[in-house]
DNA sequence: AAACCGGGGAT
DNA sequence: ATCCCAGGTTT
């Protein structure tokens, strides 16, 4: 079954070696240059793998470096700790990716003695790794042959096929991945696979494909038939909700409270300030000019509603006494447009409540603690006020 | 099958 | 503002 002729037998063996010796001769004059393409270690392939999941090429390029040299084999990442791992993973998001590679690290070192696992199959039960990554790292890594789906050849597979039902959809993935275990049956398993995300990447593009310069134009039916722009169907994306945050930076001695997120919490690993969702529709917020009063100097504390410093003291036990607006923050992350409104504390009363999880933290600690993009910004704001 | 992931780059 | 990204896991 390859997708295109819905049949197996000579003609369709014929019409991929005919594919492939394209795919491979635009590859061996085209093909990218890139760090983790330096060296086929399974570990390098499979960090760069992880870091690549739903992230761009130009983004991991900076942090791949710099975690292979803090982290150069399988055994240094498994004795971590956690927080070192998260802290090299710091801005590149959807840190569950980080715990899990540490987790794996510690799998492949406890229960497969530190080789590293050499099968789809066995590479599929490392947390983190699903049917892409495994392919890619038993492609890559060890040169077999295993097949691959990715934002790239999910496309180019499409397109090739004439693909027009929903690509994430059950059938959609069964047409591609069937597309995939039959391309991918060749004598060089990690360059054809390599080749074809560089193709789907540098001319099979979203917008604009270069069919004119693409060597598979005369295979492909969304070519044939000028529907390379509806080809793939566009991913549904859910509209991103507005939400309004509150973040205390409380100071004390020249240090700041900040806590570790537990296991099961949204960043857990991660290290914060004091931080909550208010209400838009109850607070000041009503009233547009309201919120820039919040960070206007000569406004000051009287402008901050009462429930923010309740809220504050119900999760520290500490009473703000002295509150100046720091900045507000717009981000839009995942499906949240987030407007993040973030004071400094230098004055507070009561006692930290035991139990709460917060510590008081020196401005040395927080350059090592791993924190959020949000995080990371108040970090450096503080930082810079204290000029 | 659908939701979730609290990041970022290109346009 | 919108689209997309070398996806995987959970519900």
């Amino acid at each position: 079954m390859d997708g295109l002729e819905r049949s197996e037998g000579p003609s369709s063996h014929h019409r991929r070696r005919l594919l492939q010796k394209e795919i491979l001769g635009w590859y061996s004059k085209h093909g990218r240059r890139l760090p983790w393409r330096e060296s086929s270690d399974p570990y390098r392939v499979w960090i760069s793998e992880i870091m690549l999941q739903q992230t761009t090429v130009a983004a991991v390029v900076p942090y791949f470096e710099r975690f292979l040299s803090r982290f150069p084999d399988v055994q240094t990442l498994a004795r971590g700790p956690e927080s070192d791992v998260l802290r090299h993973w710091e801005g590149l998001g959807y840190y569950s990716r980080a715990r899990n590679l540490y987790r794996a690290a510690n799998t492949i070192v406890e229960r497969h003695g530190g080789r590293f696992p050499d099968t789809p199959e066995e590479l599929l039960t490392l947390p983190g790794v699903g049917r892409y990554t495994a392919g890619a790292v038993a492609s890559f890594g060890f040169g077999l042959q295993a097949p691959i789906v990715e934002a790239n050849t999910l496309r180019l597979y499409s397109r090739l096929m004439g693909l027009t039902v929903d690509p994430y959809s059950t059938a959609g993935q069964k047409q591609l991945w069937g597309f995939a275990e039959w391309i991918s049956v060749t004598s060089s398993p990690a360059d054809l696979n390599q080749a074809l995300m560089d193709i789907g990447s540098s001319v099979c593009r979203p917008q604009e494909p270069k069919c004119g310069e693409c060597p598979l134009a005369k295979f492909c039916r969304a070519n044939a038939s000028g529907e390379q722009s509806s080809i793939p169907i566009a991913k549904k994306r859910p509209a991103k909700t507005p939400v309004t945050e509150v973040l205390f930076a409380v100071e004390r001695d020249e240090r700041y409270l900040l806590r570790q997120y537990d296991p099961g919490e949204r960043w857990a690993g991660l290290w914060d300030f004091a931080r909550f969702q208010v209400d838009e529709n109850g607070g000041v917020l009503d009233q547009p000019a309201a919120a820039e009063l919040l960070f206007e100097p000569a406004a000051g504390y009287a402008t901050i509603p009462e429930s923010w410093i309740e809220g504050l003291r119900e999760r520290t036990g500490l009473k703000a006494r002295s509150v100046a607006g720091l900045r507000e923050i717009r981000h839009v992350v995942t499906r949240f447009q987030i407007r993040l409104l973030c004071f400094h504390v230098s004055e507070v009363g009561g006692r930290l409540r035991s139990g709460a999880g917060y510590r008081w933290v020196s401005r040395e600690e927080l350059l090592e603690l791993p924190l959020s993009k949000t995080g990371r910004q108040v970090a450096v704001l503080l930082g810079q006020i204290r000029q």
